[in-house]
Order: structure tokens, then sequence, then C-alpha cells
DNA sequence: AATTAATATGAGCATATACTCATATAGTTG
DNA sequence: CAACTATATGAGTATATGCTCATATTAATT
């Protein structure tokens, strides 16, 4: 967030939408596939259990958000990962909740 | 996201609560004045523009989250960030966001 | 051209959540 | 204790979005 002037309306609402996109678990299973490279919609759809309309809806969310990139090969559609802040974005996400765990564990250790 | 073995279902969930925590410009405008220190509810009431009784809400999310911290002081309560990764997450957004942008600009560009 | 395979999408339902208004609670002061 | 101030919350409404089923689209194959 800006160290100096704050963000304009129109921008928080560009962030708060970027965050909206990765809210959802399913789109965050899928990123995580897609961190091991390049997959079509079928691997996808296998590899998280979800239904055929589901995975494309939500690949189509993370594409229209510029964090997947696509690309079709005959009948098939590939999908990767294209932009390399989300891989950050979860891990700190991940680390930040790790040490809140932590910590409300230690309230109960002795 | 982990590099080795893949989140958990449980993981997911929380991971993807927390982004969508952050997932709504008024909560991200009172963490952006928050980011200047510990205010009052009066005081982000009257920055940030919205009702006493929304603020409220979006300050009880946010507490709930655990990404801002309360602290009583006789009849007013002051809230202040306690996660101090909240503003990596935004600034790598905002930074993201301004690439994408920027890229998109450069298509018409000439 | 007809069939098959891979992916996308329209429609409808269910759920979550942001917002508002009114009121409740907690703490202070006269 | 009564009046006041700061904050929280119950209830209701509106909107957004995730999910499913069925069907459309696109491309390959025979």
């Amino acid at each position: 967030m800006a160290r100096k002037a704050p963000l304009t309306d129109e921008a928080l609402e560009h962030v708060a939408r970027r965050f909206a996109v990765l809210a959802e678990p399913m789109r965050l299973r899928l990123l995580q596939a897609l961190f091991a490279g390049e997959m079509n919609v079928n691997a996808l759809v296998e590899e998280t259990g979800g239904t055929q309309a589901n995975i494309s809806r939500h690949l189509q969310t993370l594409t229209q958000a510029h964090l997947i990139s696509r690309r079709k090969e005959g009948l098939q559609v590939f999908y990767a990962i294209c932009d390399p802040s989300i891989l950050k974005l979860c891990e700190l996400v991940c680390g930040s909740l790790e040490k809140q765990f932590t910590k409300q564990a230690g309230a109960f250790a002795r």
C-alpha cells in the first residue's frame, strides 16, 4: 500500500478484486496445480476433483484477472500461471497463518 | 504455496478466507488508514467516510481475522494493524496490477 | 457430412455477505 | 441515578457469486 499518497477508490477496487479472485478454495487448488506447470482442462478437472463446468468457470475467472494464460492447441486448452506474484502472495499468507496458529497453540502449551 | 506437499483442504480454506477478508474496498481503506498508526473508531469513520455501523462491522471482521488488534480505553476503542504481512500483500498486489496495466497500455502506445 | 472429444456457457437455485436502520451495551460525567 | 458518548449488534434487504444440469461451440476424425 502506498507509503505516501493513499490509493484512489478505483485502485482500491482493483486491489479488492484481485484478492477476491484468490478468495476461493477451488481457484487456489487450481493455482496450486498449475505451480507445477502448464496443464489442460481435463487434467485440472482430474487433479482437483471438480466438475468440468465448474473448473471451466473458475479458469475463466482466473484468466480474466490475468493470473493465468490460455493457450489453445487443437481440441485442448492449456492454462499456465502468468503472474509471478501469486506464489509470493500465497506464501506470505501461509506464513502469516502458520505464525498465527502457532501463537494460538502456544497459549495452551505448558 | 507449498513447494513440496500440496496444502490440505482445510489449509486452503484458511488461505481463501484470509484473501476474502482483504477483498473489500472499505476494509482496505481501513487498513490503509491504520498503516499510519493506531486509531479509534470515530477517527476511522471520519477518515473513510463510512457509517459508524458499517465501519464497526468491518473492524470486527478484521479483528476476527487477527489482522488488527483491539484496545479499549474508556469509551473509545483503538484498533491497530497487528499482522505485518498485510502491507507486503497489498504492495505485491499493487505492483502486479501496475505492471499489468502498464503492459496493457503498451499495447496501444506507438 | 456425421460423429466424437474437449471446453465453454446459459439458466436457475442456493448461499454468503455488505449495507442500512434502529436499538442495545458499556463507560463517563453531572 | 440520569443523561450522554462511543461502539456494537439484531434484523431485514439487496446483491454477488458458486454450483449444477443441460446444451452450445469448436476442432479433429472417419
